[in-house]
DNA sequence: CTAAATTATGAATATTTTGTGAAATATTTT
DNA sequence: AAAATATTTCACAAAATATTCATAATTTAG
């Protein structure tokens, strides 16, 4: 479990460092928004102050959470109500507000993290949804019917999110690892895929050369 | 689901009511104790602030809990942690401190509803019904008959409802032990029960390449 | 702008998966 | 032990899905 600890405070992020050892997390540190947004890839949790110089905290949340789905935790100034309430209202997990008790931060980060990994079971883009446990993909509420290895390949995307994927990575991953098949097999299953999504086909870009990837455009 | 937002605070109401509607529970507001007490019929879940005009959240509480039976979440202001043991001792389910995280509040709303639900002996769709305590089910009050294993399956899927099940999870959880059977067996008894369900034969829905899952249409 | 390379697509064909009836086994009840 | 019930197997039909391939459309390099 990787922790992303933002603060421009080198003591701040220090202390929570300290405690997030003690409970076995690994610990990636940043010191404005910008630079966790380049960070968040590869965090399990973030913790993030929100006021900093270059980027602030809010700002650098919205930009993450379209890239991925993150929980975070926001560290906010004593008193900072009208924050709080904007920032669950973004879709913060959790709030502690300065200055906290590191066992209180602790606690709130086990809780979002036992919480997350129970919730990671849909996928939701505007009214676009994937859920995973029942297998199955909706539009504005109606279900849209997919095979299942559009649906496979859907998944895989998914959790690929961003990544550009050559047709061979395809299908050692979704087919059998040895397939013999022929590379157009891919095409025609993304052409399957894209027509079933309908308007949310541009989803799924095609890389000129490579093969193809997922992702949510701006 | 019907959740009963009590709370003296419109913003505090608006809040929360965004998110149940976010999980599909259908909402209504009361302003203050009095209120609730009026309202707590048709309500599932109960969500209460305990300071408020008029009337408390406690002394509704007590009043509600006289009449009904409705699984409640009292939240409190920080750190009234006299509030909170009384509480528990009344019979209150759970407690979500202010200010709180609308997804921790969430999270314990669908646990509560959870918890509450399990204690549950029937499973009633339109005029289909289980009586788990009785081991029998109706279709228009008139019984339908199942063998065992039928029912078992049943009930599996009734509490896997939406959860799309391979036949190997199916086998080992209804067969005990690791059987070493044909898939074929499932099939073979999912279209008994099927048939057996008459009208409501498809309430079971094949999730091709996978298995099958028991999901309610919307 | 043209040729070459790459990708998109429709339709024919092949393959896989599921539904089902009937027979064979196994289990429980009488 | 016989009868009644349940369960399992299996083969084949039916349905759904996967693959191939020829051709069209698009992009890129020169």
């Amino acid at each position: 479990m990787k922790v992303l600890i933002v603060d421009d405070e080198k003591l701040i992020r220090d202390v929570i460092k300290e405690y997030c050892f003690e409970s076995k997390y690994e610990v990636i540190e940043a010191e404005n928004g910008l630079e966790a947004i380049n960070k968040a890839g590869e965090a399990d949790v973030i913790i993030m102050d929100i006021m900093m110089p270059k980027m602030d905290g809010f700002s650098a949340y919205k930009i993450i959470k379209e890239k991925y789905n993150i929980p975070t935790i926001m560290l906010s100034a004593r008193g900072e109500e009208y924050d709080k309430l904007a920032g669950f209202d973004l879709g913060i997990d959790d709030y502690v507000t300065k200055p906290f008790s590191p066992k209180e931060l602790m606690a709130r980060i086990n809780a979002v993290v036992k919480r997350y990994k129970k919730e990671e079971e849909v996928f939701v883009y505007e009214d676009f949804k994937v859920d995973f446990l029942g297998h199955s993909v909706y539009i504005n509420d109606k279900e849209i019917c997919l095979t299942p290895k559009e649906y496979d390949l859907l998944v895989y995307f998914i959790n690929n999110k961003g990544i550009a994927l050559s047709r061979e990575q395809l299908l050692n991953n979704i087919w059998n690892y040895d397939y013999l098949g022929n590379d157009r097999t891919v095409d025609t299953h993304i052409k399957m895929l894209r027509n079933n999504l309908g308007k949310y086909r541009n989803l799924i870009i095609t890389v000129r050369g490579m093969g193809y990837k997922f992702e949510i455009k701006n």
